[in-house]
DNA sequence: ATTCCGATGCGCT
DNA sequence: GCGCATCGGAATA
């Protein structure tokens, strides 16, 4: 199955899992950049309350999810973090996934300067803030498509679809605000015995 | 116009 | 484990 048809999907859990290993690249300020993605959640709009279009809420800020599957949603948050999604389902149906964590495969060297680390940890990449620091995405990369060959935000199919038993699945982090019963869903996604996942410790 | 607060990360204890 | 930076979106008035 192509990407485009995978995250056009009724289902944005299974796509989030789908997600795990796919290739994200980017070629922004003339460098380019890379990872296998180790790490995703999955949000359920218009039912999900953890999303930002929970109940089809339609501001500026929510108008990517709106947007073909395979739009780009960058949005700022705590005032300091720019966070990466990928909108998926089908067209005007607001769910999308959140990219969490990758493993570097291109560009390691741009990615630590624009980290200011020296050398390759797993905190270059780790998480859904630094992420971006590493592969340079901010706001400016919003509502592209990602599956468009001559976008500087690409999604590429990677090593093939993952077995089942290499990826972990836990609730969401930091949605507490949501609610338990939004809290406690385990839409979340990560690639087994990695050391590419943020907070391993918080299930 | 004002208020509230969040899909985080880092440094310090 | 805890505090806090930092700011824009969204709701309220």
């Amino acid at each position: 199955m192509d990407l485009r048809t995978l995250l056009s999907g009724e289902d944005p859990v299974h796509i989030a899992r789908q997600l795990i290993g796919v290739e994200l690249y980017t070629h922004i300020d003339g460098r380019e950049t890379a990872g296998l993605i180790t790490e995703t959640e999955a949000y359920w709009a218009p039912d999900d309350r953890a999303s930002h279009a929970y109940g089809h809420r339609r501001t500026p800020r929510t108008e990517p999810f709106y947007a073909r599957a395979g739009t780009s949603y960058v949005y700022l948050c705590y005032g300091i973090h720019e966070l990466f999604n990928v909108i998926t389902g089908p067209q005007g149906v607001p769910h999308a996934v959140l990219i969490r964590a990758i493993e570097p495969t291109l560009g390691v060297p741009t990615m630590l300067a624009r980290r200011h680390m020296e050398s390759l940890k797993p905190q270059l990449s780790r998480g859904p803030g630094v992420l971006s620091l590493a592969l340079g995405i901010t706001r400016a990369q919003n509502i592209l498509d990602l599956l468009d060959a001559e976008s500087p935000v690409q999604l590429r199919a990677g090593a093939g679809p993952q077995v089942q038993a290499d990826v972990v699945c836990t609730p969401r982090i930091g949605i507490d605000g949501a609610g338990p019963e939004w809290a406690a869903k385990p839409w979340r996604f990560y690639r087994s015995g990695t050391q590419y996942v943020s907070r391993l410790n918080a299930f």
